[in-house]
DNA sequence: ATACACGCCTGCTGGC
DNA sequence: TGCCAGCAGGCGTGTA
């Protein structure tokens, strides 16, 4: 269930770790969490051995990692020719279930869903070793080409963007719209594209190509906040309720984020294994039968969309 | 162009 | 006790 807040966390406990490190090796235990690397960016081990890695990049829920131009690599294998002009990133998406942990070298394995371990080694602190741990495979790990910008922005949130990689998205992020975070989010193209959307309100919310990072969890969370059903199509919103609607996405994710994002089991946790505490603070979602904090209803939950929708049943009604 | 159903995955839970 | 359907659900693909 990572969502903005979750891979937010772990993109910020990462970046630490990974800018300016250079990767020592790569181990794919399952090949099926590559699925997402397209075979043309060249060989994925090969691609991250001897590189060096510049930031820790977000953008909705995919993270990446930029991967500094290898000029003089250290190892026998030349790059080859479109290497050295194509910027390049490792790219990585969690999915349901996708954890990336890290690790002294000589941690025992043992997960029994380690999909991935990177090797780093860094000038500032030791060895380092990155697992990708997905029990579901929703997730998945790629070296991404990347292009420009459309709008000459940095693509995602780092805390660095003066390098030369900030204004570059890796192709298979480019059709995702920036988060609500984002200083760089078009607001007003946003909610013209939400007025004219004939769909249920939160289906508009979870497309990720209109404004991304918004999962089942925060749009029930954010829904619940104004009252709205996600039944309610979007184009019947006033623009007002709408705005008011994005107020609440970004206010929801905020606290999300201060709080280290929703862990139910240990399905979610940070680079370092810890839960967050956001599930404390549930006001929706997975609260069926139980009151709504607000009037003291019993909270629905529904299905959608093949999955699960949680309201109030008193707040939030279809208008 | 928008809208929406479906498949991908594994592990846990509840009903029979 | 054992089996299987149902559920968790983000995203790419395919169809209308």
């Amino acid at each position: 269930m990572p969502e903005l807040p979750e891979v937010e966390v772990v993109r910020a406990g990462l970046a630490p770790a990974v800018t300016g490190a250079l990767v020592t090796g790569v181990e794919v235990l399952d090949q099926r969490s590559l699925k997402r690397h397209d075979p043309a960016s060249g060989d994925f081990e090969r691609g991250l051995v001897g590189a060096r890695l510049a930031a820790a990049v977000r953008r909705g829920k995919f993270l990446w990692l930029p991967i500094l131009p290898a000029k003089s690599a250290q190892s026998a294998q030349p790059a080859a020719p479109s290497a050295t002009s194509t910027p390049r990133a490792l790219v990585a998406h969690l999915g349901m279930s996708g954890q990336v942990l890290l690790r002294t070298p000589d941690h025992p394995g043992g997960d029994a869903h380690a999909r991935i371990r990177i090797h780093l080694e860094h000038e500032a602190h030791d060895e380092l070793r990155v697992d990708f741990v997905d029990q579901r495979i929703f997730g998945s790990m790629a070296i991404d080409r990347m292009t420009p910008t459309p709008d000459g922005r940095p693509a995602g949130f780092s805390a660095d963007v003066t390098g030369e990689w900030a204004g570059f998205v890796p192709g298979q992020v480019a059709h995702i719209a920036r988060d609500p975070l984002d200083p760089a989010f078009d607001e007003r193209a946003f909610l013209a594209a939400f007025a004219k959307r004939h769909s249920a309100v939160k289906r508009v919310l979870l497309d990720q190509t209109l404004v991304s990072g918004i999962g089942n969890i925060y749009a029930d969370e954010s829904l619940w906040a104004v009252r709205l059903h996600g039944e309610q199509p979007a184009s019947s919103v006033s623009s007002r309720r709408a705005r008011e609607l994005l107020a609440a996405v970004r206010g929801v994710l905020q606290k999300a984020l201060a709080e280290g994002g929703t862990s139910f089991d240990a399905q979610y946790v940070n680079v370092n294994g810890a839960s967050g505490y956001f599930a404390h603070s549930l006001n929706a979602y997975g609260r069926e039968g139980k009151a709504c904090p607000r009037c003291g209803t019993l909270m629905v939950r529904e299905p959608f969309m093949n999955r699960s929708s949680h309201r109030c049943p008193r707040c939030q009604r279809l208008r």
